[in-house]
DNA sequence: TATTACGTTGACGTAAACGTCAACTTGGTT
DNA sequence: AACCAAGTTGACGTTTACGTCAACGTAATA
């Protein structure tokens, strides 16, 4: 049984969730981000587009750019495919995967700088005492 | 002994050492997060100045803004402060290490999402097969 | 001495990622 | 019927992080 939960958001609900502007939302619509149902003019999200604005805000702050989300949630997409396209997935999954590692190592080499700063900077307020 | 190396940088060299261009490199000046020696006219790069601007690429990497990596790079330098000083260190140093946290939780979710979906486009490809 | 390499300071241009109006619809509520 | 809240589509403005000239200085080299 796939997850039930049909819930519906309104741009505006949306925008209150995630602490960002109905005009980012759009934004994102504009740039292929994100394309919700719509009710007459209105725009109806979905609970994948709520995943999908998930997904771009982590991207965010990540410092991705918003071309690269794109792309990551095209990949994602479960479309009728051929081999070739496949390969082409499996690809940029390495692709990512390799940044995402990089990024790793510099935030393990940014941890390391700030525990020994901490502790030199403790260390002088100590002996000052 | 401190790493004694007194190693010299002219603006070119470290442009193609870190492959930025030397428009960056004075930007960064420009901004305040890099403040070589001169001679004469030209600019004379430290050790240290090439530490600071590897840390601003980190920053980059990250996602970092040039204002959050003056920041940092003003809260290395041994200034001669008072105890209040070195407590906002300590925040800083605290804040710094939060968002570096979240950061490393952003990248964990996403490198989960990356095997998962992997995994899947490859079952696919072998039951074609 | 003339050229070339490398450097300098403006000044203006640009792409990305929105913010900020302005001028509408539209669907309920007084 | 009048109004308000929430939504819509332009269109233009803004910040960040540089790129791209232009015009010039200086030092070594052919």
């Amino acid at each position: 049984m796939t997850k039930e939960k049909n819930k519906i958001y309104s741009i505006s609900d949306l925008a209150q969730r995630f602490d960002i502007t109905t005009r980012t939302i759009r934004f994102y619509e504009s740039e292929g981000l994100l394309a919700p149902k719509r009710e007459g003019q209105k725009r109806l999200y979905s609970q994948k587009d709520y995943t999908t604005l998930k997904l771009i805000l982590r991207g965010k702050r990540l410092g991705w750019s918003l071309a690269e989300s794109r792309d990551l949630i095209q990949m994602y997409k479960p479309e009728q495919n051929n081999q070739a396209q496949y390969q082409k997935v499996l690809e940029k999954v390495v692709d990512s995967r390799e940044r995402l590692q990089q990024q790793m190592n510099d935030i393990q080499i940014m941890l390391l700088e700030l525990d020994e700063h901490e502790a030199r900077v403790k260390e002088v307020l100590e002996t000052k005492s």
